[in-house]
DNA sequence: CCCTGCTGGTGAAACGTTCTACCCATAGGG
DNA sequence: CCCTATGGGTAGAACGTTTCACCAGCAGGG
């Protein structure tokens, strides 16, 4: 394994050059920089970045902790991530908490490890607890898809009580009297608001929000939709669904229509996130749009500004808009 | 920063005691281990990943390249590839090379610096090159979702001839006799394999293979397909497609049914994967299955073996056979 | 009572960088 | 001609672990 002392010993340089030929070009002479560009390919180095951050006391790798990898949500929320990271030469670790608190620590845990700057997370519970003791341990913490825990600090998020009400008062203005509301587990701060966003709108429309039924799903996938939509087929149908995503949404249509109901003439259904296989369904679902890979970019630019300029970082909150996009299961 | 001298003070033993209760708790007096573990909890002491990984020469870490993170078969993979890595307490890094050689060497030198203890890679093209460089600073490959390169390698793949080759002779038994590949990159093996079995099975059926006109895309993307389907539409339609993967089928087949094509009554229609959105789609989408979850779970036993068991690790070559799932949109 | 072996523990030397203090020319200002 | 600044470089001390050699005590065998 060739370090930067064989190098330096190859170019006839010492190892402080050969430091500053790799982190500040600028100040060494030309023709010895030269001379050591040349030794490091010659002998194939490749800097050792756990001594650089042992030394340094900081890395260049942020984490990603999300709740689902598996949902098309979180991908194209990763991929703004991973494509920001790269530009600025950070890495990204990746960690999949699959909803579960003690999976999440776990990955925070490495996290901390790794003495990474900084952590993007969309928190699967409200304990904001473990993210203050990453904190103090001088990382850097950005929430994505999720409002702020407190004022020192960035979060982007989306409205998600403006997204569930938008959702059901489109049903509502549908024609719909019955509106029955598939969500995910009510641990996850999404689902609760969304439901929220929905009992407002049969509020505003002068209905009682107390009628909205609510079937909780035990995770947010096509899966536990389809055992969603069992237990909606069990009794008497609504006229409309709203589901907490379009995962949930795209097993709800599929169990529906594997029954023989018709979407949207029986039962009218809308999701939310609208990944890319909303339009593509059977019945093209309609859903509530989130500007997702933005989401990502963003978190990761405020991220990266706060752990590199940290004099001039201003924490910020961001709340984006969702909007309505009306396809055949709503018509 | 509460490092291991201070846990070491605090309970009153040695820095080296510390480590042992660490990494070898059995060798260390119950007692002495309690008031270490004390110590740890009070001061919030969090283990330095680097400082260990420069001082033992290894992480736990491994790295994960993939050529598109936006593809749910790549997503389910990494689902594989993540559950057997956190069981074993390593922690994964990700790299989504997006189809491009020069991202990807992006990647595996920021792998190659983490000191990775080795790493799973989807290859984007032929070159084995880099692949060996890693393999010289003692990093394992194996490789996902490709045969190996080499017999000292580990590999675990899938037999996309025959795929291809399924796929299509399905096609030909429905009476098609007119068959379009619309496939990725051909720099991208997959593609070409898979093509390569097309060809295979008009051999089988007695047609001419130079007969299968390909229509190749920039990326194995959903509006890549539709793009795709825009110059098929220009023509005369055949009477069956064949796509290199399912986010391309589906791009297809939402382009043909917006043009009023009737699939499967005007073209049949296969995709390759079987992704879960290909049963939800419009017209269900027919596909070939491939074991994909298990591909990153195996991949990662056996890279984990070859770290942790180096002299009785056996180098193995896994080839799985792909499985038709037939739909609506050959029927 | 000496020797041997075991258990539980210590001290200090690495690992490969980065960074601070320092050095030596040479150049330019007064 | 001295004094200071500057550019380009060096030496060596960190950073926080792990590991290896070593040691102290104690038990048991001869």
């Amino acid at each position: 394994m060739v370090s930067i002392k064989d190098v330096a010993a190859h170019a006839g340089v010492s190892p402080g050059t050969v430091s500053n030929v790799l982190n500040r070009p600028g100040k060494v002479a030309p023709a010895t920089r030269e001379r050591v560009e040349a030794a490091i390919r010659e002998l194939g180095f490749v800097r050792h970045g756990s001594a650089s951050t042992l030394r340094a006391g900081h890395s260049r790798t942020i984490g990603l902790s999300v709740i689902d990898i598996g949902n098309p949500f979180f991908t194209e929320v990763a991929a703004g991530v991973e494509d920001v990271a790269s530009e600025l030469g950070y890495a990204v670790i990746l960690g999949n908490s699959a909803g579960s608190p003690d999976k999440e620590d776990r990955n925070l845990r490495v996290l901390a490890e790794h003495r990474v700057r900084g952590v993007l997370i969309t928190p699967s519970g409200e304990d904001s607890g473990r993210l203050d003791r990453l904190r103090e341990h001088g990382i850097s913490v950005v929430l994505v898809d999720h409002p702020a825990h407190r004022p020192d600090q960035c979060a982007v998020a989306v409205d998600d009580v403006a997204g569930g009400r938008a959702a059901v008062a489109h049903l509502l203005a549908r024609g719909a009297r019955s509106v029955v509301c598939v969500t995910g587990p009510l641990t996850i701060r999404q689902c609760v608001e969304r439901r929220d966003g929905a009992r407002a709108a049969l509020r505003g429309a002068g209905l009682d929000p107390a009628e909205l039924r609510v079937v909780e799903a035990a995770t947010m996938t096509a899966r536990a939709g389809e055992k969603a939509a069992a237990e909606l087929l069990a009794g008497a149908l609504p006229e409309a669904v709203f589901c907490a995503n379009d995962l949930l949404a795209l097993g709800v249509l599929r169990a529906l229509l594997r029954a023989g109901v018709r979407v949207p003439e029986d039962v009218a259904l809308i999701g939310y996130d609208d990944i890319d296989f909303a339009a593509a369904s059977t019945v093209s679902l309609s859903s509530m749009r989130q500007p997702t890979y933005q989401l990502g970019r963003i978190a990761t630019e405020l991220l990266l500004d706060e752990c590199d300029n940290p004099d001039t970082h201003a924490h910020q909150h961001i709340m984006f808009q969702p909007e309505l996009v009306a396809r055949e299961s709503t018509q």
